[in-house]
DNA sequence: GTGGTCTAGACCACC
DNA sequence: GTGGTCTAGACCACG
């Protein structure tokens, strides 16, 4: 799992976590029958409160994404819909993208610096992540 | 002026309406000194409280894009050179592209199409602009 | 009329202009039968709008306390109650006293000097005021 | 905490509480660290919105006089020096003493009065202070 | 239980 | 007609 909070976007924390597990699950990162990290270990891992991770596991729950085995962890169920077509989710994607341009246009920053931003991110990124992350 | 509002994203309205007037100046739809419409215009036709449209104004005022006039209505400034040192604004960026980043891995979209995915929106935003802004 | 308003005390400005005209009435600084200044003179005397000065007269009115003659000014009514004891005048001032207080306290400002400062501003208020006030 | 709140006056509600609070803590009725009553009991207590009584504190908080622990509390701060310079806290002084100065001459109070009122109040004021204030 | 935020309704001051 | 302020209700995050 690799969630991430935007404490500044003015969304709900809990909605936040609802959205991305809904969205990993929809992308096929998250499968049936695995498991998601424990409230405990979810709330430590986002520096949020447990209240708040209980509370996105509770509303995932109602809606019929996870179930919550008691005293036996939070895993998810076997999907209703099947995932999403390629084309929806980079639609979802180039949506973000223009937001971060109308951004970049403010901050007044050209467009060659922001490609070259965004390469020098991804590289971080995988380098962040090789080791404790699946996805090749 | 088209905003549309999503209700259920659990962003807050006033917000939703800040970013698209943003997202509209730095495209160029809205020109430097022109009228936004009234706070109570805004608020009938986005079905909204009057408050919600004024809280939206405020804070596009209080980050210097509209100008306030008592009594008189809402104008768009023209654009001011951002007062912020350029590494701060880049950092800023780069948080905002760590995201969508995150954002691409769960939706298991790889490096290179993302980064051909920005190049296609800076195209399509730079077509826009170019004809309704006035510096080419 | 000596009227003072303050901008910063949250209290409405037309309420403002009702509750000195009472007060004055109340005191025998006005009297019955005598002329309030214009609507126009009042709101060029205040700096304010003239819509606000007009709400004033209007309340004014409908409390019994002046009369709107058409085309011909405002005028105090015949004094409904008594003027008001001393007593009563010398305590509505010292709860006015009282808040100067506490604030001359936050403001660390000591006694002696809050009471120089007090008459330094009488002196500056008999001076402004001699020429264009009855009261000797 | 007994605040007393005047409804008819005009005065925003949230600004009588922030006056009496900040009236309580020169006094000496209030002390460093101490808690005041939690938003929902000041609501409750005064009848009014707990967006209200949250408001007042908010204020308060702004102006350096408690300290909102997040779900905690709030609590009055220690004396902070004034960050102002002598010369702006004694002119805020003297347009406040202005507004009472107006006061009494609509209440047809003779100068001599009103200073020795003051000097009254604030004897009245220090007696007040010794009991429970730990700067004699 | 605590404080903080978002949305709303009513009223104020100004043109 | 315009924008701004005060009060309120519902919900969120935190302990």
């Amino acid at each position: 799992m690799m969630l991430h909070i935007n404490f500044k976007s003015g969304v709900p924390v809990y909605l936040q976590i609802v959205q991305q597990v809904k969205a990993a699950a929809a992308a096929g990162t998250l499968r049936p029958g695995e498991a998601l990290p424990s409230v405990r270990a979810l709330a430590e891992e986002l520096r949020i409160n447990r209240n708040t991770a209980a509370r996105a596991y509770a509303e995932l729950e109602s809606e019929g994404v996870v179930e919550n085995r008691h005293g036996a962890g939070c895993y998810l169920r076997a999907q209703t819909a099947s995932p999403l077509r390629h084309a929806v989710r980079s639609e979802r994607l180039a949506s973000e993208l223009d937001a971060v341009i109308v951004q970049a246009h403010h901050l007044q920053i050209p467009d060659a610096e922001l490609l070259s931003l965004l390469r020098e991110r991804l590289a971080a990124f995988r380098g962040r992540q090789s080791g404790n992350d699946r996805t090749p």
